[in-house]
DNA sequence: TCAATAATAATTGTTAACATTTTACAAAGT
DNA sequence: ACTTTGTAAAATGTTAACAATTATTATTGA
């Protein structure tokens, strides 16, 4: 599942290679799996199962689980490893909801004028995958690109930022998997990429906010 | 400096063992120090070193780094180590304090009503050593008590936003170091006290975002 | 039969060695 | 003199074995 050494005869020539670390790799897919409900918060997570099913060693399990933790997604007890955490109550989702807000409007506020079309593409992209995942109903991939459409925003204002809006956000999507309305993900953040698109602030900020429930 | 293995004969009986791992107590050393202006960001903290300092390997010195940089307090680049973070840009600092308020108001506001006297109790402990900090002026125990009079009442209030709120907190005071008036950091934390033991929720809010700077 | 306790297995915490990557430095070439 | 190239040192990334803790099972006693 994750190859330890890539071919580089294979990797095309300029590219920016970004050579993501075995934790990385593995804490963006556990991630995704957690928020798609693919674990429950029944049985703990073990790390020597993870480590035979991505074929590596517990080190970087144990890493990814740590990080995962400290972003909400999961939830650690000393000597008895960790579980899937549970969703936050509604005042203090209403809190993170808030914040999320807050930190978004700031974000496309401050990046909108730099934009270029080459971030139209990315948005576009991002956009389409996110489409097909909603198409195939792959829960996975769709929380995956939702996250990754806004993430992107937040990083082009402040890489500063990022690890803030990942912790708030995660903690927001832990019910993710109980979304059963999936064409209105699709429709919403069709709404977001074609404000960005037009550099229409007012419209992009309000799509954002009406996306960050 | 860490002992690995405590004496268990000389705990006192019926204590809440805490039994906080080396990952912990050498995160919460290193975020103090680098919050007090120990380390410059001109270089890289190596691993070796810190685990020889401590007396332990490298793994709990690595998983306390990378804690640190997913708090904002260290910046990892793959390969080449960590550094301490540069403080927020302006902007960002506005927003992070912003939400900083939006938290501890919440905070506050949620656990008010909850908190014994075993509560004030405790604050006192906090402000005690924070004013015994300030008059030696030991920057890196004021950094600790600072944060930990606060997260106290961000813990009270809920667990769950307590990871959220140090990673906001960490960032905002990546300069304490530069503070310079250290009889006005006990004063603005006894308002605060007071207030609290008063269970005046009006008047906590308002010494609590007065120290948010 | 049930509760308390001891033995056992399973799991996490830590360590030290190995692998890979980056950096520093020197030598050679233009 | 400057750039380039090759080599060695040092740092991080990963692994596997060991230690300590927790959970499970078996056993003993009333």
């Amino acid at each position: 599942m994750v190859s330890k050494k890539a071919d580089r005869s294979l990797r095309p020539p300029v590219s920016k290679k970004p050579v993501r670390s075995l934790r990385e790799q593995i804490t963006d897919a556990l991630r995704s799996e957690v928020l798609a409900g693919v674990w429950t918060n029944e049985a703990p997570m073990r790390e020597h199962a993870l480590a035979e099913r991505f074929g590596v060693s517990r080190g970087p399990i144990r890493d990814a689980l740590l990080q995962l933790s400290q972003e909400g997604v999961l939830v650690y007890s000393p000597n008895k490893g960790v579980r899937v955490n549970t969703p936050p109550a509604e005042a203090e989702r209403l809190l993170l909801q808030s914040m999320r807000r807050e930190m978004e409007t700031f974000c496309i506020g401050r990046c909108m004028e730099h934009l270029t079309e080459a971030d139209d593409e990315q948005l576009e992209g991002i956009l389409a995958e996110l489409t097909r995942a909603c198409e195939r109903a792959d829960l996975s991939a769709i929380a995956d690109n939702d996250l990754a459409l806004h993430r992107y925003l937040v990083r082009r204002a402040s890489r500063e930022l990022e690890g803030v809006w990942q912790s708030i956000a995660s903690r927001l999507l832990m019910d993710y998997s109980r979304i059963d309305r999936l064409d209105q993900i699709v429709a919403e953040h069709e709404v977001i990429v074609r404000a960005v698109k037009k550099r229409n602030l007012k419209a992009a900020q309000k799509a954002i906010n009406a996306n960050i429930i």
